[in-house]
DNA sequence: TATTCTAGATCGAACGCTCATTCTATGTTA
DNA sequence: TAACATAGAATGAGCGTTCGATCTAGAATA
């Protein structure tokens, strides 16, 4: 018998801790080398602790690849859940999406989130956990462009607003591939220009 | 000295006929494995031959890679050439646009591009050989543009040019992560859509 | 309070395996 | 026979993972 309260609560915090500091060093060394290309070597002597010690904290390299798919994707649920929560109308809808944007650019973001979806086409676990984030995302937003579109008068059947989710998730997302291909390209002028852009898409036709 | 004119061609056909085969080999495992994940021993095996055999006509593992990465990359010149040949109405560009879009949705060829640009990210020889690639088709696309906005009557500055590129380049390249995200998306309606988005981004105001 | 006990945190060596690459031997062809 | 194509075993490095030993800090005991 033993429920000691404070010590199991500080012991809980402590394990959280390590949790996090282990999953910080992976995703430095996942968007360096990749999922197969960084070792359990480099991650521990990143986090500053033994290589089998890591193993008391995940069961293998998979759930370290899985607890960082989570945790991103964790990231983009709650920026679809603000964007939603914003009051629906279109201008803060736009305003909010500059911020989306920057964030896409961002190239080191970028490179796991990329690492992330490249990991997806092919390993199923990882897909299950993406496609299920996506799929709440596109939900959120869904409502969102709907209502937008039924204040401006618009009559879309459901499947029209999943459509126009797809093309406003290509631009957001077609961003983290700009960013590696043309790591030069001007930021805030892109960004603008993708506004106009989703306001376009607002008014585009039934 | 040897210049058997016959031999010297057979050979030479030969020896590409079996480097293509190693591509098509490694193109293959790379798609299922990722370029880490996948082994030489994998690819030797899909190819039909030895491990060492393919040390024969590639230097390493890396010059695959490349090999790979510089094929793939050919595929999308000859598009945005194509695209710049036809002839440079508005209407041409959009309806070519839609065999992109197709092609950008098709998952198995999504894959490998998502690889290739993930390990853009983090190889720097990779990296060159993309950028390199993705400022071609720039340059290609912003002329093409470029004359549709004149047509128009717009008075754009190369800079504005270049940001509708990235806008439009975004698009494109934004469903190589849907078709993994979402793969149940429904192409064709999909396709339409960012056909009228396109069509908006032509008009955007200077 | 001083001492012992104990359970979890942590380490780092060791294991078995697979990797990329090299080497040597054996066809094959002209 | 000379030159090249090909195979497949060998090599050494590095991988993910396991495991027993040590450390540490708080609980129990006296």
């Amino acid at each position: 018998m033993k429920l000691p309260d404070a010590s199991a609560s500080t012991d809980a915090s402590r394990a959280t801790a390590r949790r996090q500091q282990i999953l910080h060093a992976a995703a430095q060394c996942f968007r360096e080398h990749g999922f197969h290309g960084a070792s359990i070597a480099q991650i521990s002597k990143t986090a500053g602790m033994s290589p089998g010690h890591i193993y008391h904290y995940f069961d293998n390299k998979e759930a370290i690849i899985a607890a960082i798919v989570a945790q991103d994707l964790e990231s983009l649920l709650t920026l679809t859940a603000e964007l939603r929560a914003a009051c629906n109308v279109r201008a803060a809808l736009i305003e909010r999406a500059a911020e989306g944007v920057a964030d896409q650019l961002d190239p080191a973001g970028a490179a796991l989130k990329l690492e992330i979806v490249a990991e997806a086409a092919r390993n199923p676990r990882v897909a299950q956990i993406v496609r299920e984030a996506d799929a709440t995302c596109r939900r959120e937003l869904a409502i969102t462009i709907g209502e937008i579109r039924r204040a401006a008068g618009h009559q879309d059947t459901p499947a029209a607003i999943e459509h126009m989710v797809e093309v406003l998730a290509s631009l957001f997302e077609g961003l983290l591939v700009r960013t590696i291909r043309n790591p030069g390209l001007d930021r805030a002028r892109v960004a603008q220009r993708i506004q106009i852009a989703i306001d376009d898409l607002l008014d585009q036709p039934d």
